[in-house]
DNA sequence: TAGATTGTTAATCGATTAACAATC
DNA sequence: TAGATTGTTAATCGATTAACAATC
């Protein structure tokens, strides 16, 4: 593909670092100044190997006999997610999902500010949620420009996904939370994490059936 | 582990094949006959190879030069997920999130069944959602029994998380769609899928970098 | 110092892809 | 028949784990 600046990563160890950003923001809660491998694998369920092997992506040293500084590990990881307070992101689809999470607190705690409530819907124009009115589609490229909005969550039913998707990127979105049981086609520029709920429900179905 | 009945089926195998369910289900409502190994992966950006070895798995057998028959196919997949219609789950956690689930359409669309959804909270008993009265913790278990439920969803604040899981556990439930940003600490009899809608955006926060 | 832990290289393991005979 | 597709085995690729020297 295109160059990168950043070294390409694995995208298992992605994952395996929003869950240690996770966990070590409840240890700086705690006071906790030092966490080693041993501490993370043990927590998250790994081995000590899997933790220092991730570790060497991001630009944290650690001290022999130690470990990790908390705060220093904290900081790194959540810039190297690209994470930072205020981080904002619009949610389409004000039904009850959507509403859902433009109310959810975790998303605040976690640095995410939602930037605006979006439904084709005119009867639910101008009603709010929470602190936000829903907006029209309409609005929405508008909207993306002027705050430069480069995440999306797409909240819809499935047949109206796709038409969602190509709106959001041709405003100009580059990440694509979706939510809807629709496989989405977009640009390779573009990212999507699926995050279909009902799907999960399925998996988790196969998951028991399997140990039983 | 312990003996099963089933063969050992990789859980990228079991991801992929929760969404050929989706994409079948879609062409049997569109009338469509047979798919090919090659029609699915050109859908989910696959290789024909994998499709093949997925569907291996399965008790499915393929036509040459035809591929696989649409509904046969369906049925096999839908029992080999253990999906069938009216699979009862109960929802943790009465707030935002876990009312806006109860009130889910794409749940019942895709077989699920909402037996309860119950929270700590006294302030709340006996408040409706949709069809469902919200109930408290204490029943718990009484209902797990006596529905025979075997799936939950946590959906409450983090600090909760482990405590609902573990009364959960102990009332019978074998699987666990947690949406609380903690992690959680259960038998290896229990099955947990996470799905964690803040750590999914900061996932996505670090795909959009990478691919700046 | 002795012991614990990092950081990195090499070995192992498992999943994906390629190849191809069998089949309709 | 010729061509397309399955089903399966072998080759490749990448991720995880093990091992160990360096370090505090």
């Amino acid at each position: 593909m295109n160059n990168r600046r950043q070294k390409e990563i694995p995208s298992p160890v992605i994952r395996r670092v929003s869950k240690y950003l996770i966990h070590i923001e409840r240890l700086e809660e705690k006071g906790r100044k030092w966490v080693s491998s041993k501490d993370l694998a043990d927590a998250l369920g790994l081995t000590r190997s899997t933790v220092r092997m991730d570790v060497s992506y991001l630009r944290v040293s650690g001290v022999s006999k130690r470990g990790y500084a908390v705060e220093k590990f904290r900081k790194t990881v959540a810039k190297f997610l690209g994470v930072h307070k205020g981080c904002k992101v619009i949610i389409v689809g004000a039904g009850n999902l959507g509403r859902a999470l433009a109310l959810h607190k975790a998303f605040a705690q976690k640095g995410f500010k939602i930037g605006g409530i979006f439904d084709s819907d005119s009867g639910l124009l101008n009603e709010k949620v929470g602190s936000l009115r829903i907006r029209s589609m309409d609005t929405l490229s508008q909207v993306v420009r002027r705050q430069k909005i480069r995440l999306a969550i797409i909240a819809v039913p499935a047949q109206a996904a796709q038409e969602v998707a190509d709106k959001l990127v041709q405003a100009g979105v580059r990440g694509l939370l979706n939510l809807a049981c629709a496989d989405l086609i977009v640009p390779n520029s573009v990212a999507v994490i699926e995050s279909r709920i009902a799907m999960d429900l399925r998996e988790l179905c196969c998951a028991v059936r399997m140990r039983e």
